[in-house]
DNA sequence: ATGAGTGCAAAAAGTTTGCACCGCT
DNA sequence: AGCGGTGCAAACTTTTTGCACTCAT
């Protein structure tokens, strides 16, 4: 994932977390926070599957079921904290979505890589097409497919078989 | 579906497929000429599960099983008629890609209604993006996020309770 | 004839849910 | 104490696959 940069934010992860639980009278368990340390951690695209790794690896002991995070995945969607992204390998792909700027993919159809950027004039138009429908814009999502420079730079000391295709 | 014109094309659906799987050496059979009829009968969007129902609801008795469907649904999207084009109620919906121009969609979040829109300036930096990143662009997939016109539009004679949150 | 294609049932794979026990507040 | 939360296992959903039979070429 393409570092475009961290946008100062007034309060951390967890305390935005905080303000949402207390909100609905829900409470910051052991696991709930570990969860959000775990993902914030780093800015890194991943899946339900990749967290509960990540969480079972820690040394703390602080790992947390499957069931839990699948809800709490949900939940932190809610709250503002996460926002899935795409879909890799049939599962659903998450992000930072508080404290990270706004920003679009370009994806790898051959190796699956993930490349963001960002770019002002995708987000001017759509309001601009947003307005014409009437349409109240609240986000989009935008993936650009095709292949990566790497995947593109044919291949050197490798087999031909591709190319008789 | 809002229907943004169909493109003149110089050979049908049905015999761009014969095409296709002529170059490849399958055969056109019975299933799969009942599937690309159905299926270009109408620009709806669709998943499999509404293809199955639509196909056994026919009179002519050429309904297909549900594995023959995911089976030439892939096979469609190969042979550039179909395109996977969002996920909905957890299902891939696909439509059309071929003799129908490239558009993108407003998605309401409250009804679920697709609204489709073109607009040239959204490809045009698209490529200028890909550009920069070496990316070498083969298409993309934008969905904006809102919410339409009639759900926007103040309730009349309703309960107020959702003014209140 | 012959090998690609189909339907069926079983298998996968990711995600959700019921339930008994646990632990914040 | 009381109620929200957790883990486990079972359930669910959509999609894929193995296999024997069928049929287009």
């Amino acid at each position: 994932m393409s570092d475009l940069g961290t946008v100062a934010v007034a309060v951390s992860p967890l305390d935005k977390f905080r303000e949402f639980l207390g909100t609905r009278g829900k409470r910051l368990t052991k696991e709930r926070a570990a969860i959000v340390e775990e993902v914030f951690s780093s800015h890194e695209h991943f899946d339900a599957d990749q967290l509960v790794s990540r969480l079972s690896r820690r040394t703390d002991g602080n790992s947390v079921s499957r069931s839990t995070i699948y809800r709490r995945l949900t939940e932190l969607v809610e709250a503002g904290l996460l926002r899935k992204v795409a879909r890799n390998h049939d599962r659903e792909v998450y992000e930072h979505d508080y404290g990270y700027p706004q920003h679009d993919h370009l994806i790898c159809r051959k190796c699956g890589k993930l490349t963001e950027f960002q770019n002002d004039a995708v987000a001017k138009t759509l309001e601009d097409v947003a307005d014409e429908h009437g349409f109240r814009m609240t986000g989009h999502r935008l993936e650009v497919y095709g292949t990566c420079a790497e995947c593109s730079r044919p291949p050197r000391s490798r087999h031909r078989k591709l190319d008789m295709i």
